[in-house]
DNA sequence: AACTATTTATAACT
DNA sequence: TAGTTATAAATAGTT
């Protein structure tokens, strides 16, 4: 039974703390239960007890209604939680990696583009010049081998056409005539309608 | 007075809906606060009003208690509010700016280099080509004045050094000789010690 | 955990 | 919004 009241004061007893712990701290989710449907409101609470332990009251998604304080009050505070920080660390850190990876391509680039040369010694510069006399010749033996390719492709068509044209003469005119032009107004004379002798029959 | 007791559901009437929530949100205020300090217990509680507005109370600060809530949780939650969110998003589309910015650099190197120059066409070629010439000349043009720029200063400092002979000649033997190495031995003759009759005397 | 005397909270009203 | 009061609800100390 209760003597009378209580001072609202750390109680020193660790037994009656903890039973006293157990049933206000009940007691207190009852009461943001019953506020929270009675009233149609968004409550939360979340109770560290002395050893460190949590106990958490929520009406909705105490995820939820946390965002809505954090957006509600300017949400900066949580900026630093672990996690994210690292994560963003570590981001930062690749970007950083990623920046001087970029500034070596484009010293590169320039220098093979003729660019910033002004600080190079004349080694650096014949090391360069190698290189671009490499490439150049690569290029051009590439290009030449595109060109070669070219005429290969256009020769084998060349021979197809005359093999094609041979197949069509001797259909047309009943024996092959695969000869360059040249040879074409003799073949014509020779196809030629003649009435009377031959004149180089003897 | 209370005449019986009462159902835990919304209240509809909207003016005793206020009343009860401003009566027991200070009640559930009070008995977190007296949980705290009867228990030396951590605690926090928010609450959101059917308008909107916030209220909350914690016996420390409500910040550390979420964030203590949040490590004891994962703290992966609060990854999304927003600001952080946003700054990350931004962080993603820079560094995704960058990387597409480290392959046009690096896939104009290779060609530059020489490399992976299978799918160029001859037009392509030609550019690359025409690029590593001008690069070609303006490297040897630098290279060739690199040496010029090496001889002017030896021609320079090989006046200036012959200059020095002169001044320093005229101090020891009393008058200038600024000849070339030919005309030396004629001098070393003519200061040579003699004694008796020299030879070319009449 | 259950009991219960007493304090505390609060619903209905002013 | 604040005060009053009858009553319900919470709970301190105990078993």
């Amino acid at each position: 039974m209760v003597r009378g009241k209580i001072q609202i004061k750390k109680i020193e007893n660790k037994t009656s703390r903890q039973v006293t712990f157990s049933k206000r701290r009940s007691g207190l989710f009852k009461k943001a239960h019953e506020l929270s449907v009675l009233c149609d409101a968004q409550v939360a609470a979340m109770i560290f007890s002395q050893k460190g332990r949590l106990y958490e009251f929520a009406n909705s998604d105490i995820k939820k209604t946390i965002k809505r304080y954090a957006e509600y009050k300017g949400a900066y505070f949580v900026a630093d939680s672990k996690p994210i920080e690292q994560y963003v660390q570590g981001i930062k850190k690749e970007m950083e990696t990623m920046v001087k990876k970029i500034e070596v391509l484009q010293a590169h680039n320039r220098k093979l583009m003729g660019q910033s040369l002004s600080f190079c010694s004349v080694k650096e510069l014949q090391e360069i010049a190698t290189k671009l006399e490499k490439s150049l010749h690569i290029v051009r033996s590439r290009k030449a081998k595109l060109y070669e390719d070219e005429v290969e492709k256009l020769k084998a068509k060349e021979m197809e056409l005359k093999d094609e044209r041979v197949r069509l003469c001797a259909r047309i005119g009943e024996r092959p005539m695969g000869m360059p032009t040249g040879s074409k107004e003799k073949e014509d004379v020779e196809t030629d309608l003649f009435i009377g002798f031959p004149k180089n029959r003897p």
